[in-house]
Parts: structure tokens; C-alpha cells; sequence
RNA sequence: UGACCCAUGGUGUAAUUGGUAACACAGCAGUUUUUGGUUCUGCCAUUCUAGGUUCAAGUCCUAGUGGGUCAACCA
């Protein structure tokens, strides 16, 4: 039991070997390299989970580097947005912030060693030309004139960009590799290019900066990374990578792919996503509807339930489309242990209890969470007037509907049981008041009154009962995949009732609930206090449903 | 008309590295329960195809099939 062998993973296993061949000493440092233009999704959730944890488990750290070589794109707000989030993931980086923008200076002293050694070379092609030499992936590409320019000349006109003496896309310094490579990307890639831009970090020092291909490998090696963890994407970039690092002699950082992470009803692509924000089908980043970081956070999503997905999820090299089921299951399995429990109604009809006194209430213990004790308890109030949910009585019901129907018992939870007698429908025929009778000797805890009734339900005493705003929510699309339909646009599939608006009585412990805070809404879900709720109305997110083996059929 | 990556139940992963194909989620049935929740139990269902190596292949080799990826002065 004891022996039981833990499986490693392709990348756990690298790293082990590494580990006991003594490359780096021994040493594991991991890296997670976001680009500061936008927010942190469910996708990038895997790779920060990958990197930080396989850093802990193997006694290394995990740096956290801000690629920002792009000055266009670019915007210190993101840096704090993916700070906190990583920080709310409950993740800690090693030592400072790094920054790509840090090792400017570095990287264009790198490559000018670069052009000194003759592997480097200044084109003043255009993007079309460049792309045209390229070739294509089955056919060859072909070099121009210019990749035997002198080395004094490359240098020349490479101090020459530096200076600011040449407009936007005017040259290039690529990389002397292979043209004729059946790697695109080993093509005599771009180094540098000029942008007269101002960069939210290193204002207007530079005009020249380095491209993805000239950076990422060199930063990791800069930071004396061992294992940098990507995903699958890059992994016609490796070459270049490893080739740079060669050329330059520096620390041999190891680039490692792994595939990524696909969701059910949830898409990663910027692009997409800003179409969902521009466009009005959410009410923003943080929309509980989205598949942002903040936007599970805001939905209730606990930081713990996400890296237990990551975590559940494993690691491979495999496409992979995963079940919404088991994210939902992640997030049950640690609110059920966490959130405390309340009841509130939903679509509620009134019921009274026929021979309860007029005019009087009492106050009724009940435990915050049956599974946790130290989660302490709360007092209910009950009157001869509640709230039931509409769901919860029919007047002809099936043998198994264990709710209230004409004759049958009901327990209502933590007060008595109930005896239906009758009801009264409105003029239009629906459901308007239901009667019953309670056993006195029922009480919960204290019961003696040998009735056994089949369900239980939940509650709001109509006089105490304190009005809320629930926001039922569900996927954004159709479509489990809405955005891999060939000719079909992402917004075809999106699901017009993906929030309803309803209104809730809940119980009056809860007014004092504050943002953010979650709940099991007994027999109904999970919610989570809305950052929209003011002080008196409080909104709640329904993070996910409870599950239930009771569906009424037609 | 090229290169690279991948292929195990419905889904996602595992298999002591060549030795009885297992775990989780989902589904189904039951148990427990003052939540049709939770718990616990059981059931269902798997190695892309064809060759080869071997006493033995999910694992190694070859070929095929299928899926994915690769061209930005983006990362």
C-alpha cells in the first residue's frame, strides 16, 4: 500500500533522468512567460499549474517573465491583471518580476555578436520579399544578395537601426540559418525590427526590438532556466531555440512541449474572446460567462477546484477536449467541503401551515455544513407562512416525486413535518397557495413523531424571508466546440439564455454575506456573492448545480 | 507536395519501461442520508489497421490510415 509506484508524466520523467545525471546540479528552474496584452485564461491555467508545480515537486522554483518585446500590444495594466491572478491561483514566483524588456541591452549585444561571427545579416527586404524568398513548406526557400553582405556593413547598418536612422520596416537583422530547411522557421528568421514605439517599460530608449525567436530562448537562458515548459505550438521553434543558443554559447536552457489544454464550451482565443467583449454578448472580462481567469473567479469558481482540474487533467502531447463534466466536478468536490450551507428559494408559492399559531415564530438551529462542525451553526427563523419552491408541489404527482402533493408528508429541513391537505389555484390555473398541517412532535432532532415522510425540502419563512437576485448561468455557446466548425462563425453557436435573471427569497442569515463569498443553496447549487451586489440587494452567481438523480420526465 | 507531433473505454489520463490493460469524470444500478446533495458498493466500456521482431507487444520496428501543426517586421 505504502509502495504503491507514483506514474510520472513525459515531462516528470525528463526532469527526473536530468536530475539523476546531475545536469544543472540537480537544479529545476521553471518559467511561466506571459505576454502583457491581455487577461489569463482557463487555457493558461494549465501551463501556470505545469510550470509552478513540476518546480515544486522537484525542490526548484518557477520564475515569472513578462515577454514584452512587442511595444504595441502591450500595457502595464495587464502585468498587475496577471500578477493577481496568478497570485489568486494561490502560486508564488521566485524572487522579483522578470522582464524580456530587462535584457534589451543583452540581447542586442547578442546579436551583434552575432553579425560578428557572420551569422547575422541586415535585409532591407520587404515583408512581402522576405516572405516570397521563404518558399513554402514543400518547396524550398532561396537567399537573396544581401545574406553575403560584409560584416562591417551588417554592423553598420545594424548600429544604424539601433540609432533611429531608419523608418518602420525599412530593414531587418535575421539570422544566417537555412534557407532551404524543411523548417520554415530555420529560414533566415528576423531578429529585430524597427518600431519607432513607445514601450510601456522602456519608454522611447529603443526602436529596435527583438522577435519571439530572439528573445524567449535567450531570456531563459539569461535566467539559467533548466526546463522551459510550452505548449505544443512551439515546437517547430525548438530548432531555432536551440540553435541560438549554440551560436551564442550561453546556458543551454531545454525547450519542452506539452499539449494544451481544450475545454468544453470554452474558448482560449484572444481573438474570439475580444469579439465577445466588443461585440456586447458579455458584460466584460470578467463576466462570469467567460473563460478568463477573473471571470471564474467572479463565477465562484475556487482557485483550489482549478488546479485540481489541471492536476486531473495530466499531461501529454495529445489534442484533447475536455468534458465540462469534470471541470464541474472539480469545483463540486471543493465547495461541497468549503461553502457554507443556506436555503433560499426560487420561484416561490406561498404555503401555509394551517395549524401553526397566528402571529408567532420560532427560531430554529441548523449546522452551516453536516460534513464540518467547525463550520458552526445558525439560527432559522419559521412562521406559519413560508416560502416553497413552485417545483416542490404537484398536484398529481408520480409515485417517486418525494415532495408535496394532496396527503402526502414532507419534512421541511431543519424544522417539522409537514402534511399536505390542500391547495388553491389562481384564476389562470396556476399554483397560488398550498396548505398543510404540521406534526408539533416532528421537530428536527427532536423527533418523535414515528412519521416517515420520503423527501425533505427547503424553505424561507415568508415574514423574515429577504429578497435577492440570482443569475442562473450557462455556456456562452451551443456548442461544445463552437469555435472548430469549418465556414461557421464563433457567434452562430452563441446560446442566447446563457444568464437568466431570477429573483430569490433567501433566509435572513445571509444578508450579511459579502463579495465573493459561496454558499450551497440547499438542494439547489453552489452561488457566489456578486461583485455587483450593493448593500441592500445582494446578488448571487450560480456557480454550478448540485447534482441530482430526480428528473421529471415530460 | 516537404517536415514535425500525435493515436488506449463516451471523455481525460495510467500501465513497474517488453510480462494480468487500470484510475478519474460521465452513464447505469444499489447503499447511506432530515439536501433526489454527500458517502459507499457494483455494473458498463478500451489498445487505429496490416505486417514484423519476441516465449511474450498498448509498449519495439516497417508500412498504411486518421487527426493536428509549420509561412505574421505577433508571442
Amino acid at each position: 500500500m505504502e509502495d504503491k509506484k507514483e506514474s510520472l508524466n513525459f515531462i516528470e520523467q525528463i526532469i527526473t533522468e536530468d536530475i539523476s545525471s546531475e545536469k544543472h546540479n540537480g537544479r529545476v528552474l521553471t518559467r511561466f512567460p506571459p505576454e502583457p496584452n491581455g487577461y489569463l485564461h482557463i487555457g493558461h491555467t494549465k501551463a501556470i499549474c505545469v510550470n509552478f508545480e513540476l518546480a515544486e515537486k522537484f525542490g526548484g522554483a518557477c520564475n515569472l517573465r513578462f515577454d514584452d518585446t512587442n511595444p504595441t500590444t502591450e500595457d502595464t495594466e495587464f502585468v498587475e491583471a496577471i500578477k493577481e491572478d496568478i497570485e489568486w491561483l494561490g502560486f508564488q514566483w521566485n524572487g522579483d518580476v522578470k522582464f524580456a524588456s530587462d535584457y534589451f541591452d543583452q540581447l542586442c549585444a547578442f546579436a551583434e555578436q552575432m553579425i560578428k561571427d557572420g551569422k547575422a545579416y541586415v535585409d532591407p527586404s520587404t515583408p512581402e520579399e522576405i516572405a516570397q524568398q521563404k518558399g513554402t513548406p514543400s518547396t524550398p526557400g532561396t537567399g537573396n544578395k544581401y545574406r553575403d553582405r560584409s560584416i562591417e556593413e551588417n554592423f553598420q547598418l545594424f548600429q544604424e537601426m539601433k540609432e533611429g536612422k531608419h523608418p518602420d520596416g525599412a530593414m531587418v537583422l535575421r539570422a544566417k540559418i537555412d534557407m532551404t530547411s524543411p523548417n520554415m522557421l530555420m529560414r533566415d528568421p528576423l531578429m529585430y525590427r524597427i518600431k519607432h514605439a513607445h514601450h510601456y517599460r522602456t519608454g522611447d530608449k529603443w526602436c529596435i526590438y527583438p522577435m519571439y525567436d530572439f528573445a524567449h530562448g535567450q531570456s531563459d537562458s539569461i535566467e539559467h532556466i533548466t526546463h522551459s515548459l510550452c505548449s505544443l505550438e512551439f515546437i517547430h521553434h525548438r530548432p531555432v531555440y536551440d540553435w541560438f543558443i549554440d551560436n551564442l554559447e550561453i546556458f543551454p536552457s531545454r525547450q519542452i512541449e506539452f499539449s494544451r489544454m481544450n475545454v468544453e464550451y470554452l474558448i482560449t482565443s484572444k481573438r474570439k474572446m475580444l469579439k465577445l467583449v466588443g461585440g456586447g454578448y458579455v458584460t466584460g472580462w470578467d463576466d462570469p460567462r467567460m473563460p478568463t481567469v477573473r471571470a471564474l473567479k467572479r463565477k465562484g469558481y475556487p482557485a483550489k477546484a482549478i488546479r485540481l482540474f489541471c492536476d486531473k487533467v495530466g499531461m501529454t502531447k495529445r489534442e484533447n477536449l475536455i468534458e465540462f463534466d469534470l471541470l464541474e466536478s472539480c469545483v463540486r468536490e471543493i465547495l461541497n467541503e468549503t461553502a457554507n450551507r443556506a436555503m433560499v428559494v426560487e420561484d416561490p408559492v406561498k404555503l401555509i401551515i394551517t395549524n401553526y399559531p397566528e402571529g408567532e415564530s420560532e427560531m430554529l438551529p441548523a449546522n452551516n455544513n453536516d460534513g464540518d462542525e467547525s463550520a458552526g451553526t445558525r439560527e432559522i427563523p419559521l412562521s406559519r407562512e413560508i416560502w416553497i419552491e413552485r417545483k416542490d408541489f404537484m398536484e398529481d404527482a408520480p409515485k417517486k416525486f418525494y415532495r408535496l402533493s394532496p396527503g402526502r408528508n414532507v419534512r421541511l429541513k431543519h424544522a417539522y413535518i409537514l402534511h399536505c391537505e390542500g391547495f388553491k389555484n389562481n384564476e389562470e390555473g396556476e399554483l397560488e397557495e398550498v396548505y398543510c398541517t404540521y406534526y408539533p412532535n416532528s421537530k428536527s432532532g427532536h423527533d418523535v413523531s414515528g412519521v416517515k415522510p420520503k423527501g425533505t425540502l427547503h424553505w424561507v419563512s415568508i415574514e423574515h424571508g429577504v429578497e435577492c437576485e440570482i443569475r442562473n448561468l450557462e455556456h456562452l455557446f451551443t456548442d461544445p466546440a463552437p469555435d472548430s466548425h469549418e465556414g461557421k462563425d464563433l457567434l452562430e453557436f452563441i446560446n442566447p439564455d446563457s444568464i437568466q435573471y431570477s429573483k430569490g427569497i433567501m433566509e435572513p442569515s445571509l444578508v450579511s454575506a459579502t463579495k465573493g463569498q459561496q454558499f450551497q443553496f440547499l438542494r439547489k447549487g453552489y452561488y457566489c456573492v456578486d461583485t455587483d451586489s450593493t448593500e441592500d440587494r445582494l446578488i448571487f452567481n450560480r456557480t454550478v448545480g448540485l447534482k441530482s438523480s430526480w428528473k421529471p420526465k415530460k
